[in-house]
DNA sequence: AATGAATGAGAGTTCATTCAT
DNA sequence: AATGAATGAACTCTCATTCAT
């Protein structure tokens, strides 16, 4: 617990590269979020992420004194990874409020066949969430973040008679938010039964009523 | 490996208390459940449950060969508890497709916050399941019963004009499948932020076209 | 921490094979001992420890919980050591107060030869003590039976005449157990140049006021 | 093992401050000699001693190629605070003859409740002296200078009468020695038995055979 | 003169599993 | 049917030491 670095559960952004080393800090946090992916908290072992990054365990744990503050970093690299591509494809420009609903579910959904291993972190860190009050703090708060940007588009789609006027918005935003997240889960299970197409449709009915 | 029992997955119902220490293994597999509840299966110890149940490793061992063998015991009542209440609140008769399709939901949202235990277990089960092909079959097969199920209850809700007649029914069900799983994942993370009444009125708007 | 073993700093006598596995035990305590005497507490290594026992470091946690544990353990045999042999020479009968104090402290001077093993783990356990609590007071405590042992030994000299008599008997026996610690601590590391019969002379001068 | 200091074991003086650096130096060595004091060899770190004395470890090892080294500087100025605070209270001229012998003692005791410190430091060191034969050699040679210290004042005392005529002023030496050892020794463990006046009288019944 | 970064070797501790009884 | 004892293999974390800068 001498090292400098990462001491304090590190919870700003992390690939700021000012410092030197910070790149290699960066590294293990991403081996390690790759290998949750693989093997789940359960199978997450110091040994593997190091050398995934190419160094010894030692190094690992002169950047982070423990695992568990590694495990911080892959969480706010998870919640990070989230927050940049909620609302667009990849490499579409971030005007949350311009963007239309139906695009925003789009991306969530292509994100989600692409970069599977995000929504398998996603799910790990709920269920660790259920346990560790710092982690279901982080989540609670990313949530929040999702459902006030869901809340604002429907409101500007209500407004713009997009949507159906009666539409009960902050509910719809909650609806919406478990939707998307059932969808994953689902879809991690069983990626072929989804009718994503076709479940698309539905949603676009309760959308407009019709 | 020189026990008899649970040698071979043990997948079938576990209650049949056909043969003597069916009891035992029971307690096993109820104090693992609890205790995935609790920690994760990063946290379950093989010890934690013995001392759980009253009994030591060893004796865990003589029924369970290995904690994989354990774990799919656990996985096996928590899909049969699923099945036992998913339809229902608890003590209501288990004819499915009579039910009306709104007291299955609230069944499922009554469950939720009554036996969250069940839900972290279902949680963990399908981060798992994701990277394990046996749980990930089962769960595969559990998700199609209970869409099945709902796809009678919504054909039925169809047919007698309860619902839109435009609906696309196995599109609804995997739709009300995945907000079902969203909601509880959701309430998990932050029980106080459900909106649960106006997201069911929101769930009824969509069924019905208002 | 969940061994039932040696969990409460096992203050009490260690010997009494009543239980099955106390043999064991007593192996690791008296390895420990004979590694610490050698390397010190520093150069103390549980594998080194299990090893000399022929058992493996897990089987050293099995019976003591922690390295800890099992310093405890060797502090315990070490001050029965020296409450046994304190008084007489190894076989001799217990019954202080008709020893004769030159034969105690000659059966301390006979024993620092013959086992010094015994004086340097004392040594590392003094210096242990000036920063542990628990090993002070217990030290602290063997010393008072030793001083209450050799005052009683000076009493009775000096009512039958013996000895001096204006001897301040309880200085005189801080006097004597400085004395004697002194004595085993230059031994160790000059064993040559103790000249011990003629200290033992002075101290008879100084005993009788010649 | 580039470094060019303190290579070779350096056990002369080390406050010479012919080379530039020697200052930090012996900053380094007396951080170490708190931390022995302290938490003893078991518990000294370099990273610790770098920290108190204001350094990284990488310094450190710029002035001692090793720990032992470092070590070995401690021994010295150990060493050199003995001898110098020897025979007189601090601040009293050296000339070690001229000194009065109760005088001598007294310092000693007095130092031992001013500076505990350097005699758990002792403490440690002679512990390891029993293993370690450079440290062994040392203290030895410590050891008999201050023998010759104390022999030659007793020679003193006896030719002018202020002692006993029948002394065996060798052994007395020895006797000396081991009482001053053993009482601090003692004093470490239990500073408030120690009967300091009383046992300074029996001292003085023994000096003079009153 | 001084350091940040990196590491090899090893430390204590844990844990699922085995087996004689 | 049940267990105490034992273990192999691994785990996280530590530490003195190195080295390019």
């Amino acid at each position: 617990m001498r090292n400098v670095k990462n001491q304090d559960a590190k919870i700003g952004p992390i690939n700021k590269h000012t410092e030197h080393g910070e790149k290699k800090e960066e590294e293990l946090v991403l081996a390690a979020f790759d290998l949750i992916a693989a093997r789940g908290f359960e199978g997450l072992r110091t040994r593997d992420v190091a050398d995934k990054a190419g160094v010894t365990v030692a190094t690992l744990h002169y950047y982070f004194p423990t695992k568990e503050h590694l495990i911080r970093g892959v969480m706010t690299i998870a919640m990070e990874e989230f927050r940049k591509r909620r609302t667009s494809f990849p490499d579409a420009p971030l005007r949350e409020s311009r963007t239309d609903l139906r695009e925003v579910l789009q991306a969530r959904q292509h994100q989600m066949s692409e970069t599977p291993k995000l929504f398998i972190v996603l799910l790990e860190l709920t269920a660790r969430a259920s346990r560790d009050p710092a982690i279901k703090a982080i989540m609670r708060e990313s949530d929040s973040n999702w459902r006030e940007s869901i809340s604002s588009n429907l409101r500007e789609g209500v407004e713009r008679g997009k949507f159906r006027q009666d539409m009960d918005i902050p509910a719809a935003a909650v609806f919406l938010e478990a939707l998307t997240r059932g969808r994953s889960m689902l879809a991690l299970v069983n990626p072929d039964a989804q009718l994503d197409d076709r479940v698309d449709a539905e949603i676009e009915r309760w959308l407009t009523g019709k």
